[in-house]
DNA sequence: TTCTCTACTGTGAACGCTCACAGAAGCATG
DNA sequence: CATGCTTCTGTGAGCGTTCACAGTAGAGAA
C-alpha cells in the first residue's frame, strides 16, 4: 500500500509504529497484543486497525529476550529418522502432539538428531532457549541427550519410560506389561497352553515389559516357564519371520504365539503359512500395537491397541504443566485388546 | 560447581559474567564468540576458559534481536505428513539438507503445516523471523504458503518447480522431462512400439513434465499419439494397479509401459501379473524415482534415478546464497537411467 | 467535599547481545 | 619526532519488546 515490496526486505514495522498509527502508547499496544486486559474498547479497536494497516507482526526475538519464553516446543528425535518415519504410530503421535499444542497456539518444531554431531548442535540450540520444552521420542536406553537436557534444566517429557534416568524426568507410556498380560490371558482363555513369545529388543522398556507380562500370566496360570518358547526380535517383519522359524523348530507343539509388535507378527504369519500351520486353528497369533499392519495381515491380527492419541495429548499436557511450574510426572495409560481373526 | 541445579532454572550466565570472569570486556568476549578476529591469544584463552567455567551459552534471542538473523533454517511441509514420511525419497532429501546445513553449523527445523490452521501459525512464526530461510517441499500447485512467504520477503527455495509462482522464487528440480525422454527412448530401443504411460497427478510439475517427455519422444520417433495409451495416477501403488488395468483394457496390444513412479510401477507389475503378462517379455515396464520399491519389485524395475543427494545440497546452496544477498535461481539437475530387469 | 477504588494509559528501565567508534599500544616509515 | 598503519581493547548505544510503576480520570462511598 505505502511502499512496494521489491525483493529486499524493508524494515519491518515495530510496536512503536503501531502505537503512533493508533495514537496510543507502546504499553497499550503491548497490552492488546497480550490479551487486551485493561484496554478500552476504543483503544483496542484503534490498535487492531493500526496492526492491520501496518502489517505488524511481533518480533519474537525481542519478546523472548525479555519474557525468557519462546512459545514453541520441540519434538526431538534422537535416532535415525527412517526408523520413525516408517512407523505409522509415530505419525499418529506427531500429529496428536501438533494438534494438542495448536490448541494453545504453540508451534511445534521437529528436530532430528540422529548423529552425534547433530545431537551436539541441537542440544546447544535447545539449551540456548529456542524452545520452552521438549517432547522426546527415543526408544532406546541410555540416551545421552535426555540426560544432558535434564541437567540443563530443560522441561522434558519422554514418550515411553526412559531407561537409566532417574525419576526426575517426565514420561508418558502405555501400560506395556498390562497389555501383554491381557493378550496372554486371552490366548489362555482360548484353551491354548503352549504359548510362545517373540519379544522386542530387550534394551527397550517395551521389550522388557511385554515379556514380563507374558511370564507373569503364565506363572499365575501355573504353567511351566519354558525358555524354548521365548525368542527375541527387533520389531522388524524379518525378525518376526526368523523368530517364528526358531520357535517352530524348538517347540513344534506350540499352539499360540504372542508377538510384541504387529510388524513382527506379519513375519510370524508368513513363516507359519510356509510351515503349513493354519492360523488360528493350529496356532493362534497375538500382536501388539494395532498398527495398519494388523488389519492388512491375513488373517487380521488380534492385537493390543496403544492409546496413541491419548499418549500425545498427555505428553503435551504434562509438558505444559511443567512449563507452568509443576513437578515432573509419569503417566501410564491403559491398553486395549482388539479381537480379530488371528486369535 | 558453584551452585546445585535443583529443579528451577537459575539465572543463566551472560556475556557479562564471562567477561568479568575472564578479566576482559563484553566486546572481547563477543569477538571470541564470533570468530576470534582481532583478539590476542591471551584474551582468547582467558575467554574460552571462562566460558567453560561458567557454562555460558549465548542467548540467541538477544543475538537475533540485533543481527536480525536466527541462524536456523526451516524445512516446511505444507501437505499431510503421511504422504512424505512414507516416501523414501523424502527421507533422503531431509537427511541431505540436514547434512548440507550442518556443514555451516545451521540447525534445521522441520515444520509441518498440513491444515489451514497450522499453515497460519507456521507462516506467522516464520515471518516473525524465527528462521532465516525456508526449504519448501510441496508437490502440489497453487500453494498459498509459498506465495505468502514470497510476499513477506522470506528467502525460499522450493523442491520441484512451483506452479503458478513467477520466477521470483528459487527452486531445484530434477529434469523430469529429460528423464522421461530417456526412459521412452530406452523402451523404443528395445523395439517396443505400443508404449503406454501411467502419469502422475497432472497438477504437479512432475506429472506434467514426465508426460510431456513421453509425448515428445513418441512424436520424434514418428509414432502416432494414441490417447488410449495414456492414463493418470496419483503416485500411489493402487492407482498404478488401476491404471494398468485400464490400459490393458483399452490397448491389449501394448508392449511397454512407462510409469511415472516406482510405487505406481509396483501396482502395474501386480496388475500385469494377474493378467498373465510376462515382464519384460510381453510388456516392458519403466519406472521413475529409483526408490527402494524399484529393487524390491519382481522383476526389479528399470527406472530413472533422481539425484536426491544433489537436489538437497543444491537447495541448501541456493538458499544460503540468497541469504547472502544473491538473486533467486532455478537449478535443474540431470537424471540417470538405471537398467534392471523390467525393461 | 474528600477519600478510595477501579479502569485505563504512558514512561523508563530492563533483557543480553552486537556494532560502530574511539582509543591505546607497538612498530615501521617519512 | 611526527605520522601512519595494524592489532587489539573497552564503551555507549540500540535492537523491539515486556514489565513495573506512576499516574489520570471517573464513579461511588464516607
Amino acid at each position: 500500500m505505502t511502499m512496494s515490496n521489491t525483493g529486499g526486505r524493508r524494515r519491518a514495522p515495530t510496536i512503536h509504529d503501531v502505537a503512533r498509527e493508533a495514537g496510543v502508547s507502546r504499553g497499550t499496544v503491548s497490552r492488546v497484543l497480550n490479551g487486551g486486559h485493561y484496554v478500552s474498547p476504543a483503544a483496542q479497536e484503534a490498535v487492531n486497525a493500526a496492526i492491520r494497516k501496518t502489517g505488524y507482526v511481533v518480533n519474537r526475538h525481542a519478546r523472548s529476550l525479555i519474557t525468557g519464553r519462546s512459545d514453541s516446543v520441540g519434538f526431538l528425535l534422537t535416532e535415525p529418522q527412517e526408523r520413525f518415519f516408517e512407523d505409522p504410530n509415530f505419525n499418529v503421535l506427531l500429529r496428536g502432539c501438533t494438534q494438542a499444542l495448536a490448541a494453545h497456539d504453540i508451534p511445534l518444531l521437529l528436530m532430528l538428531a540422529g548423529t552425534r554431531d547433530e545431537r551436539r548442535r541441537i542440544t546447544r540450540y535447545i539449551t540456548a532457549g529456542h524452545v520452552d520444552g521438549v517432547l522426546l521420542v527415543s526408544s532406546h536406553s541410555g540416551d545421552p541427550v535426555a540426560e544432558e537436557l535434564r541437567a540443563a534444566g530443560v522441561p522434558l517429557v519422554a514418550c515411553g519410560k526412559p531407561i537409566g534416568l532417574g525419576s526426575k524426568v517426565s514420561y508418558v507410556a502405555a501400560d506395556d506389561r498390562d497389555g501383554a498380560r491381557d493378550m496372554v490371558r486371552h490366548l489362555l482363555s482360548l484353551g491354548r497352553r503352549r504359548i510362545g513369545v517373540v519379544t522386542g529388543p530387550l534394551d527397550t522398556p517395551g521389550g522388557v515389559e511385554r515379556l514380563a507380562g507374558y511370564r507373569e500370566v503364565l506363572a499365575e496360570a501355573g504353567l511351566p516357564a519354558d525358555e524354548r518358547l521365548v525368542v527375541s526380535g527387533d520389531y522388524s517383519r524379518a525378525s518376526g519371520e526368523a523368530g517364528a522359524e526358531r520357535l517352530l523348530e524348538r517347540a513344534p507343539d506350540m499352539d499360540a504365539v504372542f508377538v510384541a509388535s504387529d510388524l513382527m507378527a506379519q513375519g510370524v504369519l508368513a513363516a507359519l503359512h510356509r510351515a503349513g500351520k493354519r492360523v488360528p486353528q493350529d496356532i493362534a497369533v497375538g500382536g501388539f500395537d494395532d498398527s495398519p499392519a494388523a488389519t492388512a495381515a491375513t488373517p487380521a491380527l488380534t492385537t493390543i491397541r496403544q492409546p496413541w492419541d491419548r499418549i500425545s495429548s498427555e505428553m503435551v499436557r504434562v509438558l505444559l504443566a511443567q512449563l507452568g511450574g509443576e513437578e515432573p510426572a509419569a503417566v501410564i495409560l491403559p491398553t486395549e485388546l482388539v479381537r480379530r481373526e488371528s486369535a
